[in-house]
RNA sequence: GCCCGGGUGGCGGAAUUGGUAGACGCGCUGGACUCAAAAUCCAGUGUCAGCAAUGACGUGCGGGUUCGAGUCCCGCCCCGGGCACCA
């Protein structure tokens, strides 16, 4: 019977869509299951093979899971804001909404075509009204919200205690001291601006080249007004959260690099000649005694105030040089470093000596206090300026683990210490401290007491993380609630959804605004009182509708609430979520962030959204480079008995593994795929291909395996005259129960390569058999059926079913089939297996040994040598040590 | 520079976490079926030597621990990802 995938496969996908089998029932009798893919940006190039690697992986756990009796909650949905809809607007007129509907019904086409098992009456698209209002929603919260750091919470801004020195300033100064605490602000920015895409971008757009993320093009410095998030208030929470949770280590190392928490001191340096003090932040407060100088960032708000006369132009000129730059740069590591000398000198607390402050870019005025105490033989980055503007340096700490030549050019400041050690020349008893003799972790200790003592500085805690950059100039996105007024109020518009209005053009506004402000009727407002004002003209940046899109499938067409909260107690938190490690830091990080927000808030009833994190890696394709390393486009290499040959030049070529690309015409259509092999075969490849978080190369001749599994599991699963009705033998019985196990905890552990490995192999066995019995071939048939789940409807239905395999209990395999009497004991000699010995599982180590000692093989390997012991590891192995 | 991954046959990859290296699949070789081809089926397939039995070698490189190392430890090399003057 041949196997017609091209048929069964449209059957089956009709009778689930008909017969609404994978609808989700908020039926709390049950345990739950919210397994959750990243949901797609619904693209004009449609769905490529990458997508349905995550999504075949969390469908054969959903069905696996439905098998096992969970009310399982799998949906699916859109992230269809961003700019590419945008641009195409541009060229043609053809609103957004239209190119992005026509998007999402190729992405649902091509998802529905390849069997997987999602609720569709729960499809949520990011642009939709009744979907944005309450992203708009959550921005009002995030808006009347501010963190408390005595009870580390999110409080509401009514509860915002007013000190009274600020109440007795008046209400403007009340209004900005609410406003200096919301976690939404509208203020003054530095930003990222993209003159090519005429948007700003948030720093995490922007590419370590300079160059923006989306399109390649430098971004410049620009100072403009923009929404801001305070996500720093959250880091220590979102620091905390990550030592939970059940996702890839490397994932939450790039989240607490990205946080960046780190432990210092801020010391206050008294200045010689001015009644001021200078702030530093270090991390290492025990080298104070080498501190031969001081650095202020360029933006440093004393740079004026501390310049002396004679060095004003030098450092003027220095200052603007500075601002011109970017922060590539700025932050260039080859590039020499620059600065120039105040004139002006700060006082060591410590040694009480004069150490000149200079002006220098490679001190950044956004993290800390914008300025450091320079320690030259103990930082890289200070030593490296000290010796190209010649500034002292003093070795303070004996380094402990250097070579002599070494330590002798570190002692004399030839060279720079950043390890531990023991300290020298850092003792000053008039002020009462001495660090010689001490390490490292102990000199902290001791200057940060010292420090707090004399009230001179103090312990603090800093972190990398900024400001969230929350809106952007462009019209395909959500539009913020607000209002400004002619006399510079800001207010919310809490009749939502906001809704964007309809333009004939999509270029973006004078000066870099956004394209709405182009539209007038619905930019101007007039309020109650007369008073003029105009919408906001920025859009949210796509984050904002993948920050919260989880929720929502919760209770996807609730018009009155964001859900229903018994509804989101029952299904939080998300058990699974599969996705692309791109994703890593920014998705997860703003989603947690506004998750955690939500939480203080009493909306959602869970601290973390995602219990289970897991990254699928890219699915690459094979490419081909001559000698040189001039890539080849497939089209042009023939493959001659595993070789690979120019079709042109005839130059032998190198097989290498790329990114699939258009010009390398090596990307692989999911629809092709299906087309040729069917939906089955490309789901079985994709999770065969090898571990689901490793990158991999796609390979067609790996389909055509698989595809041949499917035929052979079809031709002898549904020739009948193989099923028989009398009792399974017991072979056959045992590799059924194997099979059973196997597939059962590699499915549990998300080795689906493996768990087909072993389909595979009973498959084999049957067919070797011959013959099975109708109850190995059902068992058989429920195992296969997560994978390949089209033919598992279609034999189950041959069986005699006339429902759906999809709720049939998962079989469980039965142990005791599985013991054995005999165990084949590898006997080796000298850790090399030489041959096998197959005696009873119940020997003791003692029967096994002498069994082993008088067997005549062993006598062979044993001529002309001691035997020196016998190691015996039950069931495992033996080991015959002879010299 | 720092932080994570990863290097196993001709190829994709297995290996119960210290116990038979190479499961499963692709490819290749030989055979069956066929007028022939495709498809399918059967057998073989890490490398070297040998007709064979068998032996030697073999998990990026160099050391080490152990009865025994792909797996653990030390020192390197290469590939991929992330961060990068964060004091």
């Amino acid at each position: 019977m041949d196997y017609k995938f091209w048929e069964i496969e449209p059957k089956w996908q009709e009778f689930w869509d008909s017969n609404k089998t994978f609808k989700t029932r908020d039926d709390f009798s049950k345990p739950k299951y919210y397994i959750l893919d990243m949901f797609p940006y619904p693209s004009g190039a449609g769905l490529h093979v990458g997508h349905p690697e995550g999504y075949t992986a969390t469908d054969i756990i959903s069905r696996y899971k439905r098998m096992n009796g969970f009310n399982v909650l799998h949906p699916m949905g859109w992230d269809a804001f961003g700019l590419p809809a945008e641009q195409y607007a541009m060229q043609t007129g053809t609103h957004p909404a239209i190119t992005t509907r026509k998007n999402c019904d190729t992405f649902r086409r091509q998802i529905k075509s390849l069997g997987l098992s999602y609720d569709w009456d729960r499809e949520i698209n990011t642009t939709d009204p009744g979907y944005f209002k309450w992203t708009q929603w959550i921005f009002i919260q995030l808006y009347n919200t501010w963190y408390d750091p005595e009870s580390k919470k999110g409080l509401p801004i009514s509860e915002l205690p007013i000190p009274s020195v600020i109440e007795e300033m008046g209400p403007k100064a009340v209004k900005e001291y609410v406003a200096s605490k919301r976690l939404a602000y509208y203020d003054n920015a530095q930003v990222w601006w993209c003159s090519s895409c005429r948007t700003v971008c948030a720093n995490e757009e922007v590419l370590t080249d300079g160059s923006h993320e989306k399109c390649g093009h430098q971004v410049i410095r620009r100072n403009l007004k923009q929404w801001l998030l305070r996500i720093p208030h959250y880091a220590e929470r979102l620091l905390e959260g990550l030592d939970d949770l059940d996702w890839p280590e490397g994932v939450k190392d790039m989240q607490r690099n990205w946080i960046g928490k780190s432990h210092g001191a801020e010391v206050d340096f008294d200045i010689d000649g001015i009644d001021q003090k200078l702030r530093v932040y270090t991390t290492r407060p025990d080298t104070l005694f080498g501190a031969t100088y001081m650095v202020i960032s360029p933006e440093h708000p004393m740079a004026e105030t501390l310049v002396t006369p004679e060095n004003e132009e030098n450092v003027k000129e220095y200052i603007h040089t500075a601002s011109l730059k970017s922060d590539l740069d700025r932050t260039e590591l080859a590039k020499e470093k620059t600065g120039v000398f105040t004139g002006r000198y700060a006082i060591n607390p410590v040694t009480g000596g004069l150490i000149p402050i200079w002006v220098a870019d490679y001190v950044l005025m956004g993290y800390g206090t914008g300025a450091i105490m320079a320690v030259p033989a103990h930082d890289s980055r200070d030593f490296e300026f000290a010796k190209k503007f010649s500034l002292p340096v003093n070795c303070i700490l004996d380094p402990a683990a250097a070579d002599q030549d070494l330590r002798d050019k570190i002692l004399a400041g030839d060279a720079c210490w950043t390890e531990d050690g023991v300290y020298i020349n850092s003792a000053n008893s008039e002020k009462g401290i001495v660090l010689n003799g001490l390490n490292k972790s102990e000199g902290i200790r001791t200057v940060t007491q010292w420090l707090e003592e004399r009230g001179l500085g103090k312990a603090t805690v800093n972190f990398k993380i900024r400001d969230w950059l929350f809106s952007r100039q462009r019209y395909w996105g959500e539009p913020f609630p607000v209002i400004h007024w002619e006399d510079g109020e800001v207010s919310l518009d809490e009749n939502l959804p906001v809704m964007l209005p309809t333009l004939e053009k999509y270029e973006p506004g004078e000066g870099g605004e956004s394209p709405l402000a182009n539209a007038r009727e619905w930019l101007e407002v007039v309020g109650a009182d007369g008073r003029k004002g105009r919408r906001e003209t920025n859009t949210m940046p796509q984050w904002a509708g993948s920050c919260w899109y989880y929720l929502r499938y919760i209770d996807p067409t609730n018009k009155d609430s964001i859900f229903n909260p018994e509804l989101e107690q029952y299904w939080m938190p998300v058990d699974l979520y599969v996705g692309g490690a791109e994703h890593a830091v920014l998705h997860l990080l703003y989603s947690r962030f506004w998750h955690k927000v939500l939480f203080d808030l009493g909306i959602v009833s869970t601290d973390e959204p995602f219990i289970k994190l897991y990254n699928q890696g890219m699915i690459l394709a094979f490419a081909y480079e001559t000698a040189t390393g001039a890539k080849v486009s497939s089209d042009l290499v023939e493959d001659r008995d595993g070789k690979f040959f120019h079709t042109e030049t005839g130059e032998e070529l190198h097989q290498i593994v790329a990114k699939m690309s258009k010009s390398l015409k090596n990307v692989v259509n999911p629809d092709d795929v299906v087309q040729k092999y069917g939906a089955d075969s490309l789901r079985l490849y994709e999770m065969f291909m090898g571990p689901l978080d490793e990158r991999k190369p796609w390979a067609d001749s790996g389909v055509k395996g698989v595809s041949n599994f499917l035929n052979r599991v079809n031709r002898f699963f549904s020739d009948l005259q193989n099923i028989t009705d009398e009792k399974e033998d017991p072979e056959t019985e045992k590799a059924l129960h194997l099979a059973i196990k196997k597939v059962t905890s590699d499915i549990e552990n998300l080795k689906f390569n493996t768990a087909i490995s072993a389909l595979m192999v009973f498959n084999n066995h049957a067919i070797k058999k011959g013959k099975v019995s109708l109850e190995t071939a059902k068992t058989f048939t429920l195992i296969l059926s997560p994978f390949a789940p089209h033919l598992g409807e279609e034999l189950w239905q041959l069986y005699g079913a006339n429902d759906t395999i999809s709720y049939e209990p998962w079989p469980k395999a039965d142990e005791e089939l599985l013991k054995e009497d005999m165990f084949e004991y590898p006997v080796s000699f000298n850790g090399k297996m030489r041959f096998k010995l197959a005696l009873p599982v119940d020997f003791s180590v003692n029967q096994v040994e002498e069994a082993v000692i008088s067997n005549e093989k062993t006598g062979k390997y044993l001529e002309g040598k001691n035997l020196r012991k016998v190691v015996v590891v039950p069931g495992k192995i033996i080991n015959v040590v002879i010299s």
